[in-house]
DNA sequence: CCAACAAACGAGACAGAGTCTCAATATCAA
DNA sequence: TTGATATTGAGACTCTGTCTCGTTTGTTGG
């Protein structure tokens, strides 16, 4: 549930903003607490509705405002998947250069990494005559076996 | 410039309008002319601009309710990279599930087919769980060595 | 502790992509 | 030709995200 060094990414991202002379606000604090004290993925909406749980007067234009800071940290992963699907990950910093399977059935987004596929993506791109510079892979499948397993949660909608 | 077997996916999309019993009208007709008369990717704003050179008469709505028909149909393929990247590929018959590298210094757009990275996805999903019903790979490079040999065409902007 | 300056704030106007409604029109089979 | 109905354009609307502007709040130096 908790991993033992989560905290250490909310120190790393206060010690980022006081390096860039920006201030520490009530805003920001409660905006760091809940990108950092989850394991999900999230989207501007839900990060507002969670930041306002802590303060209520966090506003949109500042969860945005935000956003871009705790990306430009390196802490947290964008990913712009188009409509519905721009998403950040506050795992990033553990986890980078993951790829993402997302479960049509159940929009069940699971993550992995692989050394082959990188390697794969860099040699082929360098064929190519390119440099990579990030990379962005999705799959989208369904997930029957697993829901045997009761890994994949259908969802009633 | 114009490939030999350009002409039969209108052809196709115009049986398939049949086969679902929709009907051919002029500004379908001016957006199917245009979109299997070019061979370079576009978005929904570009479409609409080009078929209006065609038939003045053509709506924003008409073409965003003839795209979903365009994808359904199998013959243009979608590609949701999120804020200013949903475009749309009139050639996705010819090449299915290729993947694209996108510069990031002159938006030029290239495309690479893999059976290698294919196989790679393939094998990753179902050892996860996965059926893979469909992938997008975008990688975003530079592309220095290309612009050397005229290739990478640098936009002012 | 206070003052003052700039950073950050919230509210809400705005922008762009895309969807939806509805009355009018065009297609196509009979 | 006609009639059932699919399709249309205009424009209202939604949603995500950005920007402006007047106000508030951190921070620093005194």
């Amino acid at each position: 549930m908790s991993k033992p060094d989560k905290t250490p990414a909310k120190e790393k991202f206060l010690a980022f903003l006081e390096q860039k002379n920006l201030r520490i606000t009530s805003q920001r604090r409660a905006i760091i607490d809940t990108v950092f004290g989850t394991d999900q993925h999230f989207n501007a909406e839900q990060l507002l509705e969670w930041a306002r749980e802590i303060d209520e007067s966090v506003s949109r234009a500042t969860v945005y405002r935000t956003l871009p800071l705790l990306t430009e940290s390196g802490l947290v992963h964008e990913m712009d998947f188009g409509k519905d699907y721009k998403i950040y990950d506050p795992n990033y910093a553990e986890h980078p250069n993951h790829n993402h399977i997302i479960c049509d059935d159940c929009d069940k987004v699971v993550e992995f990494e692989s050394k082959q596929l990188d390697t794969l993506e860099h040699e082929i791109s360098q064929n190519l005559g390119f440099q990579v510079k990030t990379q962005q892979l999705r799959i989208n499948a369904s997930c029957d076996e697993m829901k045997k397993l009761g890994v994949c949660d259908k969802k009633d909608h």
